[in-house]
DNA sequence: AATATTTTTTAGTTGGGTCTAAAAAAATAA
DNA sequence: TTATTTTTTTAGACCCAACTAAAAAATATT
């Protein structure tokens, strides 16, 4: 019954989780545990180990119980397909729909998961073949390759140092509206006056406006560029 | 635990129950059969009785058992929220990402689900607030009323008359490619030179072009205004 | 090294939405 | 009106993806 060409077709959890997977494994390559998947997909451990067992038969995860889980090369591949199309339409969101960049994350999460090949090739086009999403994080592109930008954390600037914003390491809505009233937004030109050792708040001026505290917790969150 | 201003919400299945009872009701008031529905979501009838009697339980519905269902004013409403979505999705496929009319249907059925009040107020002004699908079906306004547009049949279209292709009774691939085919699409000129009383053909010239043939079964699906 | 704690897995349920097979009701034909 | 056929419903089962409670393994502490 099984054919060398079957297209095995992913449900709507299992995207889900091959998602969250690839979210954990980026920038290392420890294998992720149970517990840290199941408070990323809202849900309890005992149904995270069900669904790394079902992932693993399917070839889309490397699962030895105990010893945590990473994502095979197919999986990856999906994760990418499942990233890409989220932010391509986090893009949509906001260019042409008029959304704020705080508020396209739950939609997105719903649209991610609609499948048709042409539509997202035709979307990206449409978009004029974004790098980026409106959070700064890079576009994989419909190979599976996803570009590697390079930023540094805002945290790790050294004082008297000028960057410019490129994005932000966490897009929760409470965050991001932080950044908009403290008028950091993408392109932001920033200057790091001081780092200040007691709470390793830094001063910063924000396109040459007199200099505003940020704390380490925020800095932490924003990507930036030298300049 | 419930209250007076639970919202409660819909999952898939149940949305495409209420979109397809909705369909079917179109134009007349008689109920529902249960094997009508069970066509059309292509599932067995024992699990439409199934979810007919979900449905009556949560009032989207009327149903007593072997008498046939009908939309409650609730279910109308959540039907014409989905049917609303759907064409308007289709408006975006075609007008926007350069779909055919063809290709829009499968696409739009995923899209009709996605939950968002302000991405579809959005989305209906960024189209420029569209009357009609790519097959000229009316859209939904968004307090639920479905406009009424008065086409007739070009089947029903009396011999020598002239009138203006408006719209297609039904979606599928193949019915609307053949349309394609034979030059016919929204707001074609078409002059009825004559029903052919043995099959019902009717003789149609199309765009002041050389009179061609359509079958009884296509002019049936076409719908028309007089001119 | 032995014990306590935390993490992960197993075992057994549940709910949503589907199915098949068989029974019951309604519609149709004789 | 009775018998036959068709439609619909019931009963019992399955799969998916979640849950709780308890057991087992891994890790941390004394």
């Amino acid at each position: 019954m099984s054919s060398k060409f079957a297209q095995m077709s992913t449900s709507f959890a299992e995207e889900n989780y091959l998602k969250i997977i690839y979210r954990l494994s980026e920038g290392h390559d420890d294998d992720i545990s149970t517990n840290a998947v199941a408070e990323l997909t809202q849900t309890k451990a005992a149904s995270v180990t069900d669904m790394l067992r079902k992932l693993a038969e399917k070839g889309w995860v490397h699962y030895q119980k105990y010893q945590g889980v990473r994502l095979s090369p197919a999986g990856e591949k999906i994760a990418l397909g499942i990233v890409r199309k989220h932010r391509l339409w986090e893009v949509f969101l906001v260019e042409k729909m008029g959304f704020n960049w705080d508020e396209v994350h739950e939609i997105a999460e719903q649209l991610e998961h609609i499948e048709s090949d042409s539509l997202i090739e035709k979307l990206d086009a449409f978009l004029e073949f974004p790098k980026t999403d409106p959070h700064g994080d890079p576009i994989p592109t419909k190979n599976g390759v996803m570009p590697e930008l390079g930023y540094l954390h805002l945290s790790d600037i050294k004082a008297n140092k000028r960057c410019v914003l490129m994005g932000v390491a966490k897009d929760s809505a409470v965050f991001l509206q932080l950044l908009t009233k403290m008028q950091l937004s993408l392109g932001a030109a920033l200057h790091v006056e001081e780092v200040n050792a007691f709470d390793r708040s830094i001063s910063v001026s924000i396109d040459n406006a007199p200099a505003v505290f940020i704390s380490h917790e925020v800095a932490k969150n924003i990507l930036v560029k030298l300049t």
